[in-house]
Order: structure tokens, then C-alpha cells, then sequence
DNA sequence: AGCACGCCGACT
DNA sequence: GTCGGCGTGCTC
């Protein structure tokens, strides 16, 4: 007798769980072929549903699933409760979701590589700070508990981080190590393999999608401990017996996935800890504000662990703050460095060190204007009018937002004038006028443009550490993880355009990179500088970061979060549209913002909806995009008109809508 | 997402 | 006349 089961599948509506029947027995996440109108299609059982219930669907033919789906295993209870949580949480379909995360299933699965842990001994002990903080985690051992370990940079915490993990693995418990693509270094690994005494498996972009594969199954079949170490999607591993998760750089914008699902994997990391039953550990030295507040306020079983000391033994670097108003002479050589700068950075060289400059953009300028009659070029190809970028050795105008790219002409398309100006500036442009003035010394970059492969990352990083390189030019890219032995002055320039930027978020970023850029000056000396040219020089970040007051920044940016109704105040979620057709889409949004007003209005007090807006990049690859701002201070109340949103609304033709809980990118 | 159905434009 | 363009609607 064939038996009756629900199976969420593979396709992106809000209702994806349909009625199958199988003459057999599934069990409860076993993935399954099943026919979908004229073709096939994957699904995950969820349930057994009695026959009688199935009588409601008497218009409907219930097909019969054509079998479970090879070389696959089954989701465990846990899994699948994480998934339904996600797609409830995030508004995501649930069978499109389990089968955007899992791997793709393959014929022949084999055994994956992973790194053999050495199990050495530490060759020195604890700090007595660090033994505190990893008493005190270890002692509250059992079940769910969240903790943060506020340590600033170079206070050591993977020390602590090896230390929860040996005793979970001496307790044949499992680890999961959650990070940055960036920070997943070979040192930074070797550090772990060298000292655990277990299998290291690491999950990350460069993993091929048959290894991805084989690591899924070999995880499914491993009954000893291991430690995963991987960036966000590796929260979806089936590790069993899991006893510890850990977050490092929690605050880090990578965790949070911009296509498809818009999950975080910190928070889907929280709650893969709640549902197995574990332990989840968070460090940062710049923690993201809304998680840190809800640890500050202690509530529901978090706990917040400062660690203020360098382990090393070095100090926190001085903020030297550089006023930039009124500096600069037309056609300055040395612009846009003024000449306290340059002067410190020769000092430092001079005395046999090296020195960071950091600028958070790539190029030679960010745009080209005609000195005559004032024409910038734009990117007329896609239609989005962005300024296009300049790179003066490739000799290339190009869009940061698509791929378009064309030559510099020789003069002015629109008067002819051969005089163009360069205006702004990036990375290429900071090279070369550091290597005008100081022609001697030895000026390496590293950004994106620049290094485009692990060969030319290490080529650069080795050569700066074997000092072959006076000065190292970089971005972001630079900025976290790195440990440099002779660096005790860091130059920080184009931080104003980051305050500048219309972001509720602009202060806490801007305020994050300053403090993580500074974190790679002084790591083992006392005395290190961190100099920034600004206009700003009287914003609050400069004066908390001055006084190494992390609170202090944290006190001032909830009084502006809770001054403009932002989280975490409030629960944001944005509506997304897109179109290729912009009148359709401007009426189509606004449709859908009125309507929503209307259910707001009657049913959901506590609900601000902002908008619609255009996205500050309106057209991207021949598509506008405009979004609503939805925030409340009732979480509830936001998921439910989100809800009937999803169940009544008719998708108009051409248009497209997207969903995001808790938005990085808010416009 | 696929895949079929359906209703309008320029081709052997 | 029909081949095929993609807009529309459904999938247990």
C-alpha cells in the first residue's frame, strides 16, 4: 500500500511542499526524484501525511515519487529543522533552499583530502586573562550558550579558540570554525593542524565542487572528531556529534550571502548551535553593534568577554589625526598626501621599518573630467551613467559596477580639448606619487587589481616580510589577518568618502576597518602611529578610537541608531524589485508600497515602511532596481506582513522581487 | 526554475 | 498560410 508524504521541492514559490505518494517506506529527509507537471525534479521529505488528509486534495492527481535520489544521504532531524528555520526566518523557499545548499551530488563520491592535526604541545602557556575566559566558556559546557570574545587585535584569541577545541575533541566531539574567505590562510590553519590531534578539513570558494562533494559524504560517514574550518556555506556540513561552533570576525560582511538566500552565517551559526545543542563562540575586535548589544545586555544565556591586551606584549598604535581643509595647491605633485605624511613615512623608513598605506579604493582616479568644458565620461554602454574608473597602466576607463571597459581617448569626445583631468584617487595613483617623491625606496601594492592569484598574494605578503619592500600600498584586502613584524606606522587615506556614504551603517564599517587597519601597526612594539588625512577630523569614531574605547564608539552609535528608528532598535527587512522596464517597475513598487501601507495601517502598528526608493545604483547590467524599507520593533509583526505579502501578491509581468531580513545593503 | 500553452509578426 | 518570439501560468 503506497503511503502519503509531503516533499518540499526544488522550486523557487513560497508554497514548495506537495503531496507524493511511494509504495515503500522513506524516512524523514531522504532526498527523492519526483515528478513536477512534465519533467522531474529533486525534493526532501519532510513527512508522512495520513491517507484520510489526503482527501482535501481530491482535484488533484497525486503522483507517485519516482525514488530516492542516488549517491545522496539523508538530512538529519537537525538539518532539516535549520533549513525550515531559514526559509521561515528569510522567506525563502524551502525546497529551493535545501538544494542551494547542499552539494552537487555526484556519481563517484571519493575520499576528500584533509589535513592530519599533529596534536603539539602549546611551547608557551595561557596569559592569566586567557586561561580566565577559557575557564569560564568551558565551565558552562552543557547545552546552548552564546559567547563573545571582544579581544582587540593581536590579544590572542585563537589561543583560546585551540584551547576550546582540544577539549571538545579530547571529549570526541566535533568543531566547526566559521570565518572569512580572507583570514582562511595557510597560517592561520597550520596553527590549528599543528595543535589538535584530529582531521582538519577546510571548505572554502577555491574548493572544487566535486572535493565540496566528498567532504559533504565523508563528513555523513565520519564517526571520530574533526575540525571543519570554512567560510559561510560550510555551516550547512553535516557534522555529527557537534560540540563547539565558533565565529572569528563575526562582524565581517562576508557572512552574509548576497545572492539567492540572503542568509547570515553568523546567525544561521546560532542557531545550528541552539538545534544541536552546543556551545557557539564569537570573537571580534570590532564587534557588529547589533550582535554586541545584545550581549552587553546579557540576556538569555549570552556572555561578553573582553580582552584588552596585546599578547604580544605590544601596545595599541596612536591615532594621529591629519586635518586635510584648505591643504592643497592646485597641481600639488605630492596630492593628496600632505607633507606631515610623507615626512613620517620617511622617518619610519629611515629607521629600518615598514609602513601600511591603506586607501579603500582601486584605480589611478575615480573619474575623468575635461578641463574645458567639463564632460565626464560615463558609462553609456549598460545606460547606468556611473562614472568609469581610470587605471592608467592598462590605460582603461572601467565601470565598478559591470565589466565594461574601453581605452582613454587622447582628448575630449565632446570638444576636443586634449586636457583631462584625473580626479579622486585609488591605490595605482597613491603608488606613484610615493615612488615620485621617495624614488629610492621599494613601493609594492596590493589590491585587486594587483594580485589576482594565491601565487601573486604570497609573492607580495613573502617579500614584504623578507623587507624586500619598504612600503606596501593596499585596500581592504590588507587589512585583516596579517601579522607584520616591522610595521609601526599605518597611513590611512579616503576614509572621508566612507563616513560620507548614505549608510545607516557608515559609522560602525568606517569605525571597523579603521580599527582593523590600525590592528596591523605595533603588534610587538610600543610607539606605532596610525595617521589619517580627513576632513573630519571632529567626527566621534576618531575621538572613541583615540581613547581605545570601544564602548565609548558603541554608546554614541546607538544614540544615532535609536535617533532613526535602525536596528537594532528595530528588525529591518528591505523589498527588492527589479525590471528592465523602469516605468513598470516605479508603478509596480509603488503599488505594493501603498497596499502594504494599507495592511500596516490596519493591522501592524508597530511597522515603519520607507519608500520606495531607487537603489543608489539604480541600473546594473540592463536592470533598475528600486526597494522598500521595512522596519518594526516588533519582529513578529514584520514576518507576518511580510507573509501576507508572499501568499496574496500577483507577480507582475517583468518584474522580479527579492527579500531580505536583516539587509547589509540597505539602498 | 522549467516547461507548455497561447497569441502576434515576417518568412519558405 | 506556419515558424517562433516570449508573456503567462502551473507544478502534488
Amino acid at each position: 500500500m503506497a503511503l502519503y508524504y509531503q516533499v518540499a521541492v526544488n522550486i523557487p514559490v513560497v508554497q514548495s511542499t506537495y503531496t507524493y505518494k511511494y509504495d515503500g517506506e522513506l524516512l524523514i529527509g531522504d532526498l527523492v526524484e519526483v515528478p513536477l507537471g512534465k519533467r522531474k525534479s529533486h525534493g526532501v521529505v519532510l513527512g508522512v501525511t495520513p491517507p484520510e488528509k489526503n482527501d482535501e486534495l481530491s482535484g488533484i492527481e497525486i503522483k507517485f515519487i519516482t525514488g530516492k535520489v542516488e549517491n545522496a544521504f539523508r538530512l538529519t532531524k537537525n538539518e532539516l529543522s535549520l533549513y525550515s528555520w531559514m526559509s521561515r526566518y528569510y522567506h525563502y523557499s524551502l525546497g529551493k533552499l535545501v538544494f542551494d545548499c547542499l552539494p552537487k551530488i555526484l556519481k563517484r563520491p571519493r575520499k576528500p583530502d584533509f589535513l592530519q592535526g599533529k596534536g603539539v604541545a602549546l611551547n608557551f602557556s595561557l596569559s592569566g586573562k586567557q586561561t580566565e575566559i577559557f575557564e569560564k566558556i568551558s565551565k558552562r559546557n552543557d547545552g546552548f550558550g552564546q559567547h563573545y570574545i571582544h579581544g582587540v587585535t593581536g590579544s590572542g584569541k585563537s589561543v583560546i579558540y585551540l584551547e576550546l577545541m582540544k577539549e571538545r575533541i579530547e571529549k570526541g566531539q566535533s568543531v566547526q570554525f566559521l570565518l572569512p574567505e580572507i583570514n582562511l590562510t595557510p597560517q592561520f590553519t597550520d596553527f590549528f593542524t599543528e595543535h589538535l590531534d584530529c582531521p582538519v578539513y577546510t571548505y572554502h570558494s577555491g574548493v572544487t565542487p566535486s572535493e565540496k562533494y566528498n567532504i559533504w559524504k565523508a563528513l555523513h560517514e565520519e564517526e571520530k572528531p574533526v575540525l571543519v574550518m570554512g567560510v559561510r556555506s560550510s555551516i550547512f556540513l553535516p557534522i555529527k556529534n557537534l560540540g563547539l561552533i565558533i565565529v572569528d570576525e563575526e562582524h565581517d560582511q562576508s557572512f552574509k550571502q548576497t545572492d539567492r538566500c540572503p542568509y547570515n552565517g553568523r546567525d544561521v551559526a546560532i542557531k545550528k548551535a541552539q538545534l544541536s545543542n552546543c556551545q557557539v563562540v564569537m570573537g571580534s575586535a570590532t564587534p557588529a553593534v547589533e550582535n554586541f548589544k545584545l550581549f552587553k545586555e546579557n540576556s538569555q544565556g549570552r556572555y561578553y568577554y573582553p580582552l584588552q591586551d596585546r599578547a604580544a606584549g605590544g601596545s595599541l598604535p596612536e591615532l594621529v589625526l591629519l586635518d586635510t581643509k584648505e591643504r592643497f595647491k592646485e597641481n600639488d605633485p605630492a596630492w593628496p598626501f600632505l607633507d606631515e605624511t610623507l615626512d613620517l613615512i620617511n622617518q619610519h623608513v629611515e629607521q629600518g621599518e615598514q609602513v601600511l598605506v591603506f586607501i579603500n579604493k582601486l584605480g589611478f582616479s575615480q573619474y575623468i573630467q575635461c578641463r574645458a568644458c567639463g564632460h565626464q565620461f560615463v558609462n553609456e554602454n549598460c545606460g547606468c551613467q556611473n562614472n568609469l574608473r581610470y587605471f592608467k597602466k592598462k590605460n582603461l576607463l572601467s565601470c565598478a559596477h559591470c565589466d565594461f571597459k574601453m581605452p582613454l581617448p587622447k582628448s575630449c569626445p565632446e570638444c576636443g580639448n586634449m586636457t583631462l583631468m584625473n580626479k579622486g584617487f585609488g591605490t595605482e595613483k597613491i603608488q606613484e606619487v610615493l615612488k615620485a617623491v621617495y624614488p629610492k625606496m621599494r613601493i609594492g601594492r596590493f589590491d585587486r587589481d594587483e594580485i589576482k592569484t594565491t601565487k601573486d598574494l604570497t609573492e607580495v605578503l613573502d617579500n614584504f616580510h623578507e623587507h624586500k619592500l619598504d612600503i606596501l600600498v593596499g585596500t581592504q584586502m590588507l587589512s585583516k589577518g596579517h601579522n607584520f613584524k616591522r610595521v609601526n606606522l599605518v597611513v590611512v587615506l579616503g576614509l572621508d568618502s566612507m563616513l560620507n556614504y548614505a549608510d545607516f551603517r557608515a559609522q560602525e564599517r568606517t569605525y571597523q576597518l579603521l580599527e582593523q587597519v590600525a590592528g596591523r601597526a605595533g603588534r610587538y612594539s610600543e610607539g606605532a602611529k596610525v595617521v589619517v588625512q580627513t576632513m573630519n577630523e571632529h567626527n566621534t569614531i576618531f575621538q572613541t578610537i583615540k581613547a581605545h574605547s570601544f564602548d565609548g564608539f558603541f554608546k554614541e552609535e546607538l544614540i544615532l541608531r535609536e535617533l532613526c528608528h535602525c536596528p537594532p532598535y528595530t528588525k529591518m527587512a528591505m523589498m527588492f524589485f527589479s525590471s528592465r522596464f523602469r516605468e513598470r517597475l516605479v508603478r509596480e513598487i509603488s503599488n505594493v508600497a501603498s497596499s502594504l501601507q494599507k495592511t500596516i495601517d490596519s493591522h501592524f502598528p508597530d511597522i515603519r515602511l520607507m519608500g520606495p526608493a531607487p537603489l543608489s545604483i539604480e541600473k546594473k547590467a540592463n536592470q533598475f532596481s528600486w526597494g522598500i524599507m521595512l522596519k518594526s520593533t516588533e519582529v513578529a509583526q514584520l514576518h507576518k506582513l511580510l507573509e501576507s505579502f508572499e501568499n496574496g501578491y500577483k507577480k507582475a509581468p517583468n518584474i522580479s522581487y527579492k527579500i531580505d531580513v536583516d539587509p547589509l545593503q540597505v539602498l
